[in-house]
DNA sequence: ACCGGGATGTTCT
DNA sequence: GAACATCCCGGTG
């Protein structure tokens, strides 16, 4: 198994982490995913986080320590994943592309046709990885709490990044910031 | 292909 | 009581 990404990785402003975890390998059993899609949320200083008014019983665990994985519930049904960098501030791991246990992400989305409806979206991503709320907190480093993990298989982020303003935000929320990446002209970037 | 709306319930005002 | 870091389905062209 490579290496999961150290605790140190995590420990940095999230527009640096964002473009770095691009590429990098989303694992829970036997299930891999590429990351291909993520956006930066800046804490207090970011409108559109929602540590923008500190801390509260939702997201705790973006102010505990680096590296842990950050999953909220939203619209009634679905979650969505982050990776922590501490002190409320995060990455939203928006798409991913499958690489293995596509059997198993197939069983978790039965709405999926195809390879590319499998992870294309955060709610997707969680729901074919089997991430709920009972993953909040869990340790991408160690594994512990879900033996959810990030690893890095030697594949560099893409050199030219594609970068544009973040998806879903309402005005006034930092909708004009152009914190989001994704790797140019994969499919399983959402639309 | 694109577009509009419904589902569904937690969180915070 | 409104907003919500979304997804899916059914309409139309």
């Amino acid at each position: 198994m490579p290496p999961s990404l150290s605790r140190e990785f995590y420990q940095r402003d999230p527009r640096v982490v964002a473009p770095d975890l691009l590429n990098k390998v989303l694992v829970r059993g036997a299930r891999r995913a590429r990351i291909v899609e993520v956006e930066a949320y800046c804490g207090s200083d970011d409108a559109g986080s929602h540590a923008f008014r500190g801390p509260t019983t939702r997201n705790a665990t973006m102010f505990g320590p680096a590296g842990h994985l950050y999953v909220y519930f939203t619209y009634g049904m679905h979650w969505c994943a982050n990776a922590v960098m501490g002190d409320g501030l995060a990455v939203l791991l928006r798409a991913a592309a499958p690489i293995a246990g596509l059997d198993l992400m197939y069983a978790a989305r039965l709405k999926a046709r195809r390879e590319r409806d499998l992870l294309s979206g955060p709610a997707k991503l969680c729901q074919g990885f089997d991430i709920t709320t009972e993953h909040d907190g869990a340790d991408l480093v160690t594994g512990r709490g879900g033996g959810i993990r990030i690893v890095d298989d030697g594949v560099a982020p893409p050199p030219d990044p594609a970068n544009g303003v973040r998806i879903g935000l309402a005005p006034g929320k930092g909708e004009e910031q152009p914190w989001r990446w994704w790797v140019p002209g994969d499919p399983n970037v959402s639309r």
